[in-house]
DNA sequence: CTAACAATCAATTAATTACTTGATTGACTG
DNA sequence: CAGTCAATCAAGTAATTAATTGATTGTTAG
């Protein structure tokens, strides 16, 4: 009778176990693709044409997070739909990004380069974007390629991409303050969108998070088509 | 002049910075110096001692921890003493145990052995100990080396290894719950301990946690010497 | 200053992991 | 059922990372 071997090793092979979910997390493109899934789910070919990746290598990191327990797939006739497996894996990418600033100057560097040197205002909360859109007292900015926008977006947000910043900010009020989000903890288009407009002399602050933290908090979120 | 230069791939440097973070974590010997620095902040001799590494091995891994900004060094004297940067890091790799634990089967399987397929009960919140010592209804077991128990142990734990516990289940009485802990997430003597224990009949739980856990959360811990 | 010690560095080898290419599988379409 | 499309697999090469060994640096003690 065949039966699944007890470990002779636990502490080795449990180890081994948290490390392969390390793992998955240990490599841009793989970083990049779970930003991606925490946007929407896809399927491989939508998946490695924004990354970049070639298909075949996309459908390899992918198998990998899959393994790690960090995606999950499902199929859809021909196509197989990548989505991530809970709110566990955002959290997960948030503290790496967490420890990432505190510790290495070299993330203070990156980032202020996205600035040219200015400093950035503190971001504004979900909490505190919401109650200013209870109140319409200010300008939400989807700073995301048109399809995210619309696979999911704020109320009331208007989709800019960071090419069509320039010819919007002449009708744009400096009296009215401005909140720009993107995809989330690392994404950078919406610290330069901030970046932009605060050079035009507009007041301008960034979200705290991005789109896949908003609704993570259960706040609503508008879908087109 | 030299400058530091601005990034020219921003997106592409700060996601290699994350996942410089999630590489640190990718390898089983720098998980279980993790867990080590999570109990006490020791030299690299100890650290190389503890973990069965060699000197310059263990020297190597501490250095990408540090890099990573998960652990921290000072000099004192001779040595260079390492801590643990943070409790976020203590929060990485609970999570990191979290997603491994509800999407890897393998986990469950390692954590079945170590009870011969017994199912284990629910462990005990540190809320629910704390109460349980203030009403003096509970035997507290630390099932970790002697070393480590007298650098810092929860007021009123014993000492047990799990070589002594054997010779002890005799003078221990089965109307008392017993609570067993060690290092943390990773560790598993307290799984051991418990296993034991429950096989003889006596009423014994795990604590959700070790100590590194319950001093985070800012309850008191009694040195020796 | 010299000896002793703790840790690191440097160089090599072994092992893993990433990416590419071309073949294969699985599921729908006409 | 043949053709097409999406994804995966398999095999090879390039690049990274881990572990070992021996030399070197920094610090204290005598």
């Amino acid at each position: 009778m065949l039966e699944f071997p007890i470990s002779i090793r636990p502490k080795a092979d449990l180890l081994e176990e948290y490390a392969l979910v390390a793992r998955a997390l240990a490599a841009p493109a793989r970083l990049m693709l779970l930003e991606q899934l925490a946007q929407v789910e896809r399927g491989v070919e939508a998946l490695a044409e924004k990354t970049g990746l070639t298909l075949a290598n996309c459908s390899q990191h992918l198998q990998h997070l899959r393994r790690a327990g960090l995606a999950t797939s499902r199929r859809d006739g021909k196509a197989v739909i990548y989505r991530l497996t809970d709110a566990k894996t955002l959290t997960l990418m948030d503290l790496l990004r967490v420890v990432a600033e505190r510790n290495r100057a070299q993330v203070d560097r990156i980032l202020r380069g996205l600035t040219d040197g200015q400093d950035a205002p503190e971001p504004v909360s979900r909490d505190e974007l919401a109650a200013r859109i209870r109140d319409g007292a200010v300008t939400v900015l989807d700073v995301r390629p048109k399809d995210e926008y619309a696979s999911g977006h704020i109320p009331g947000a208007h989709n800019v991409t960071l090419a069509e910043l320039e010819s919007l900010l002449p009708r744009l009020d400096p009296a009215t303050e401005i909140v720009a989000y993107c995809r989330g903890p690392y994404c950078i288009y919406a610290h330069q969108a901030v970046a932009t407009l605060r050079r035009h002399g507009l007041n301008a602050r960034r979200l705290e998070g991005g789109l896949p933290e908003w609704r993570e908090d259960g706040r609503q979120v508008v879908r087109i088509g």
